[in-house]
DNA sequence: CAGACTATACGAAGATATTCGTTGACTTAC
DNA sequence: GTAAGTCAACGAATATCTTCGTATAGTCTG
C-alpha cells in the first residue's frame, strides 16, 4: 500500500468532489463537476479509471454503476500538496507561506482567530 | 505587460535560483541546480527561452552570455501559487492550509513567533 | 422483447511539459 | 591562426496530461 503520487489538477477536481460528497459513482461526480466546468462524461470516467490504476481513489465495482472513493482522506492529501509547494516555491519557510497567504487574499476575523487558536494549541502533544 | 503564467515546476525552479542569486546567465543556474539536481545544460538553456517567451523572465543578451533575470518579484510569484493552492485544495479556506501546514513539518518557535508577528499587523492598513 | 437509455472499456488525438543532441557562431589560449 | 572550449538556436524525441469518440454490453420501459 504506498503512497499515491500527487494529483495533477483535473484529478484533484474529482478528488475534491469525493472528499465533499462521499463515495460517487462516475455520474454524480460528473453531474457535480459540471456545475461549475464543464467536461464530457467520458472525460470524467476516463481520469477515474486513471486515478484508480495510480492509487488515488478506489473502486467498488458495483453492477451497474462503479463507486467511488477517495483512497486518502483529504486533510492528509493536503499537507502533501501544501509541503510540496512549500520547499518548491517557499524554501521551506513556514512564516514566508503564511505571510505570502495572508497578503494575497484577505482573511476573515473568524479564520484570524481560528488561526490563533491552532496556534495556541500548536505544542501540546509535542515535545 | 500581462501577468506571466503560472510557472511549471522545471521553471520554479529556476526562478528560484533566479530570486536567490540575481540575474545570471544560463550557466550559472545550471550549475545552481546541477548541486541539488542533475539536468543537461541545453535543458536549462531550453526552458529558459521557453520562459522568455512566457514572460516569466527578462534576458539581458550580453555578448556572449545572455543575463536572465526573474520578471516578477519572488513574493508575488509565491502569492500566485499559494492562492491557486487554497483554491484547488482548501475551498479556500485559510485556516485549513494553515493547519495541515502546521501539522505537515513542525515549526520553529522563530517561525512560530514570526507567524504571530504577522498576525498581530494584519490589521493595520487594512479596514 | 425491442428501443431508448446508461454504463464501462478502449484507443487515439491534441496539448503541454521535459529532456537533450546537433549545429554553427564566437572566444580564448596557445 | 588554429584547436579547444563556450555559447545560443533549433528541432526532435519522450513523457505526461487532458479530452473525447466509438464500441459494446447491461438495464429499464412499454
Amino acid at each position: 500500500m504506498e503512497k499515491p503520487p500527487k494529483p495533477t489538477e483535473a484529478e484533484l477536481a474529482i478528488l475534491g468532489v469525493l472528499w465533499q460528497r462521499g463515495p460517487c459513482t462516475v455520474r454524480q461526480v460528473y453531474d457535480a463537476l459540471n456545475a461549475t466546468k464543464k467536461t464530457g462524461y467520458t472525460t470524467v470516467l476516463k481520469f477515474m479509471q486513471i486515478m484508480t490504476e495510480k492509487g488515488l481513489v478506489t473502486r467498488d465495482e458495483a453492477p451497474y454503476a462503479h463507486v467511488y472513493q477517495a483512497r486518502l482522506p483529504q486533510e492528509q492529501a493536503q499537507r502533501t500538496l501544501v509541503t510540496d509547494l512549500l520547499d518548491r516555491a517557499f524554501e521551506g519557510s513556514m512564516s514566508g507561506l503564511v505571510l505570502q497567504a495572508l497578503s494575497a487574499r484577505r482573511a476573515s476575523p473568524e479564520e484570524l482567530s481560528e488561526i490563533r487558536k491552532i496556534l495556541k494549541n500548536y505544542d501540546r502533544g509535542a515535545k
